[in-house]
RNA sequence: GGGUCGCUAGCUCAAUGGUAGAGCUGCGGACUUUUAAUCCGUAGGUUCGGGGUUCGAGCCCCCGGCGACCCA
């Protein structure tokens, strides 16, 4: 028979790591000894961050006969013979030390307090707020009390987290990585910012659906779930723009929505099974103005978040979203970099020659836009150093997208690059219903050919088309990715509970 | 999907195919001003899992698991 260290038995106790062990004897010998190893309505009278905010530049050996209740983590522990020193954390990463002093506490109090506090557990402490001989602001206790045992070791101190540690048990990141906590607080900022940036513009913020009975409104592979009170397979969503769309036929001319998307696809560095996306929809504007909208969302999200708009990351890349942003033109920058002109006309046979020379890999049902945006991301996208709209895509891609109003072949579609990544994507949108038909039935064709990431026929969306959508643009931003780019971190370490595969088989 | 690298004590890491070690953590002791304290003593291992080669495997081979990076 096995044991699993991770789920302690009554049988398995002694063979627990050492630490663990000594840890669960200290939380029952606390309760014998009359103290609570779980205290709850301790008397806490302020925070450690007030408490540093109301002396902020105390000369050393001060007492201040102010008497405080606080209550943090011990991070940091020095026990000398009749007074000892702990550094408590509070959850905003503000930190103070507390002292325990024989003369302040008595000899019962000073030695259980050396007795059963170990790094990791959340102490009370009351008493007076001072600063020690070497200056620090401390709280001299009168009395301290166990808030909450931990039963677990803290990492040591100092040394880089295994990074699958980290993600696995995220608890642990936040609480020795000050940075981690920084990534969790910077998406607060970003969204808070996006909430406010759309709302100043009059958008409303709806919900929409994320069971759908009909996955669309981006190509990609779906969830599939199963409904027991309706009995019918049901999809999480992929995108949200066919009930956006829905939204603004009925009147709610500018819409938003900040949530979760989900796609049943791989998983690296830049893309999550869910993440979050920002769409919005504004009648009557085109892919011109919600490029404007989307560059001012941005711009007004990294003053929130980083409070500039140029961040240097640890790998010294530097990003830069000052000013108005460049546009290319699709066809044409293919064009130029491969030295012949590429346009929606080029046969997909000789597309596919171009493709393989350069060893990009053609899949079978691939359509000639598809492979032009293969190129593209091959020769074009690696040049940008600022962030770029790359304009007017091949019409056989963009489903849901109105044709050009000048050039034949293309649609009002741009996509955002920012530090090489596609970070958001807009349209002048479709809203002519007999079009919108045709590119469905395009795409259910392609499905029944196999093609799993194809749109399907949505009856309904047509339906509302049908009563009349009035023209109007469309954005989608990926928030992780706008994380992503403000931080540097990779896609993982921007989301706080990515999906991991399970530990055990 | 392909390739490379990694997985060893609570944490971070060592270890020519030949007794699995170190630092920090922990435990015992000293110390009323410590800041990654110091000093003395000490404990701690299913080397990711399974199979194979070998007198002998953490190390070599095969299969599997999880992760990181690169490529497509």
């Amino acid at each position: 028979m096995t044991t699993d260290p991770d789920m302690p038995t009554a049988d398995a106790e002694d063979d627990l790591p050492e630490q663990m062990r000594i840890r669960r004897e200290k939380r029952e010998q606390l309760a014998a000894s009359g103290m609570e190893p779980y205290a709850i309505g301790l008397p806490i009278t302020t925070t450690i961050a007030a408490v540093r905010a109301a002396h902020p530049d105390l000369p050393v050996d001060t007492a201040t006969g102010d008497r405080v209740g606080i209550a943090g983590r011990v991070i940091f522990s020095r026990n000398t013979g009749k007074l000892c020193f702990a550094t408590l954390r509070a959850g905003d990463g503000s930190e103070i030390q507390a002292m325990i002093s024989l003369a302040n506490v008595g000899e019962g109090q000073l030695a259980s307090w050396k007795e059963f506090v170990d790094l990791g557990d959340h102490v009370f402490v009351s008493g007076e707020v001072i600063t020690s001989k070497r200056g620090e602001l401390s709280v001299m206790a009168d009395e301290w009390r166990m808030a909450a045992k931990a039963l677990r070791p803290l990492p040591v101190a100092h040394k880089s987290l295994n990074e699958e540690t980290r993600v696995r048990q995220r608890y642990v990141d936040l609480i020795v990585r000050p940075e981690a906590q920084q990534v969790a607080r910077t998406r607060v900022a970003v969204v808070a910012s996006i909430r406010q940036s759309l709302t100043r513009r009059s958008f409303l913020e709806i919900e929409t659906p994320m069971l759908q009975t009909m996955h669309g409104g981006a190509t990609a592979r779906p969830f599939v779930t199963h409904s027991n009170a309706f009995d019918i397979e049901v999809f999480l969503r992929i995108a949200p723009e066919l009930f956006l769309k829905r939204a603004v036929v009925g009147g709610l001319e500018r819409v938003f929505e900040v949530n979760r998307n989900f796609r049943n696809e791989g998983a690296d560095r830049t893309h999550s099974p869910e993440f979050t996306m920002l769409e919005f929809y504004q009648a009557y504007a085109d892919y011109q103005v919600m490029a404007t909208i989307t560059r001012e969302i941005y711009q007004e999200a990294a003053l929130a978040a980083v409070g500039g708009l140029t961040v240097e990351h640890h790998d010294g890349t530097v990003l830069d979203l000052t000013g108005v942003w460049p546009q290319v033109d699709l066809y044409e920058s293919v064009s130029a970099a491969l030295g012949e002109e590429i346009t929606p006309l080029t046969p997909r046979e000789h597309l596919v020659v171009l493709c393989e020379r350069d060893g990009i890999d053609v899949a079978p049902l691939a359509v000639p836009g598809k492979l032009v945006e293969e190129l593209f991301e091959h020769h074009v996208v690696p040049t940008f150093t600022r962030p770029t709209f790359v304009m007017d895509y091949p019409v056989d891609t963009s489903p849901l997208v109105r044709g050009h109003r000048t050039k034949p072949g293309v649609v009002e579609k741009w996509d955002l690059y920012i530090n090489g990544m596609e970070s958001g994507t807009g349209y002048s949108e479709l809203v002519d219903p007999v079009i919108q038909r045709e590119r469905l039935i395009e795409q259910a064709a392609l499905a029944d050919r196999g093609d799993a990431e194809a749109m399907h026929l949505d009856e309904d969306f047509l339906r509302a088309m049908e009563h009349g959508m009035p023209p109007m643009g469309g954005v989608g931003v990926g928030i992780d990715r706008m994380l992503m780019a403000f931080t540097g971190m990779g896609i993982r370490e921007t989301i706080l509970f990515p999906l991991v595969k399970p530990e055990r088989s």
